[in-house]
DNA sequence: ATAATTATTTAGATTTGTCTAAATTTTTAT
DNA sequence: ATAAAAATTTAGACAAATCTAAATAATTAT
């Protein structure tokens, strides 16, 4: 029999995926601000998913997950990336309103669906903003990107991944036409704010924060 | 400020519509069958679509939408019958499997969404049973077709709509080769049981029962 | 018209997920 | 080491949706 996990079980683990990847088990507070939600709503939670073995749980020390609960996060994440990729290349939508519309179709959990749906992608192995999505057994490839602030001078990056789904960085991006596979040259690093000035897809030159610039991550080029 | 309808409103609402077609003001018990839950709860959640005045109602007597429920629910049904479109046409399932996974895709009720997959699939008029998808507004075209098990004997008739989501009422279509559009000619009609001798698109002869035929609707040919 | 049957509603309880306020434990600072 | 601060848990309550069992109303049959 299969584990059948509600829709706010399904957002409970997949933060603590999320947050988990800090490498510190995840605590209480964290993950109530993560969701949204009370500290005491998080502790009457985390003991049902203790119970349905899908994490580990210590009072007053925090939540990791088991083997379980990190292929159920991971097959959530697979439905959300899946959902995100169609959203962009088959609808139109702008990549700054696709996550909110996954949020919710993501908790449909038919796995025929999903394996179709994945089949009429054509198996894309990144979501639009460069996440890798989990093949059909929870599987994910690691691909570890540098962020373009720790780049060097004069050299030539790939935009591979965005650090952030939060629609004000997305904006950002689009008005300086940075996306995935954009490719950026650091012209200049102001040491008082280690803000960058970059030239973008070898066209037109920009400034970007350090605080944005440790969201685009990149490959070098060639 | 748009009414928030949660996903148990949203399946009242959709019954009440269908049971509406009977002509007769929707009554407890009927709602309770159609739903698989208990007279008791169909009541509670009565008063609560009342009071959001999604339906008029009359203890002792039963329940019709209001013109708001209906368009709502008119809402909730385009949303279904365009996934049931995806699924058959763009996924490649099976016509016995699509109304199932449409039951919880029609809850997502993002209308960008909903707009972009009518665009994306072409503004289809009718899902894959033959039945007619209500535009953005609510308002869905009227089509009366033609009971098969009515027709006349030697006439040529083409299936236009099947009366039934039933997974059994598919599977048995399935083995007669019988989908929308195929054209059918009634060749005998036996008193006993009213059971039909048909031949089905010009090639094959098959019998079809009279509960059967009372579910596929057709048009004349030509 | 009265009894029997059927349909509907009410009363009270349960489950899931949430909250506020108070209590407790842990950590940090002095 | 003790006090103050921060983090976490407990206690108790609430809303949504459901249920069972009992009560009430309407219909039907005699």
């Amino acid at each position: 029999m299969t584990l059948n996990i509600s829709s706010t079980e399904q957002n409970y683990i997949k933060a603590i995926y999320h947050l988990e990847q800090n490498g510190r088990p995840v605590n209480t507070n964290d993950l109530a601000a993560q969701l949204a939600t009370t500290p005491a709503s998080v502790t009457d939670m985390i003991k049902k998913l203790k119970q349905k073995k899908l994490i580990n749980y210590k009072a007053y020390y925090g939540c990791t997950l088991t083997e379980n609960g990190r292929k159920q996060s991971l097959l959530i994440i697979r439905r959300h990336r899946l959902w995100e990729y169609f959203l962009s290349k088959k609808l139109g939508f702008n990549w700054d309103a696709i996550h909110e519309i996954a949020e919710e179709l993501e908790h449909v959990s038919n796995t025929e669906l999903i394996n179709k749906l994945d089949a009429f992608l054509g198996y894309p192995k990144v979501d639009p903003h460069g996440d890798p999505i989990p093949d059909a057994n929870g599987n994910i490839a690691t691909i570890e990107h540098a962020v373009l602030g720790g780049g060097t001078l004069g050299k030539r990056y790939v935009v591979a991944q965005i650090g952030s789904q939060l629609p004000a960085v997305l904006e950002l991006l689009d008005q300086k036409h940075i996306k995935i596979g954009t490719i950026i040259e650091i012209k200049k690093r102001f040491d008082f704010d280690q803000s960058l000035e970059i030239k973008a897809g070898n066209k037109h030159i920009t400034q970007i924060s350090k605080e944005l610039s440790q969201h685009i991550l990149v490959k070098e080029h060639e």
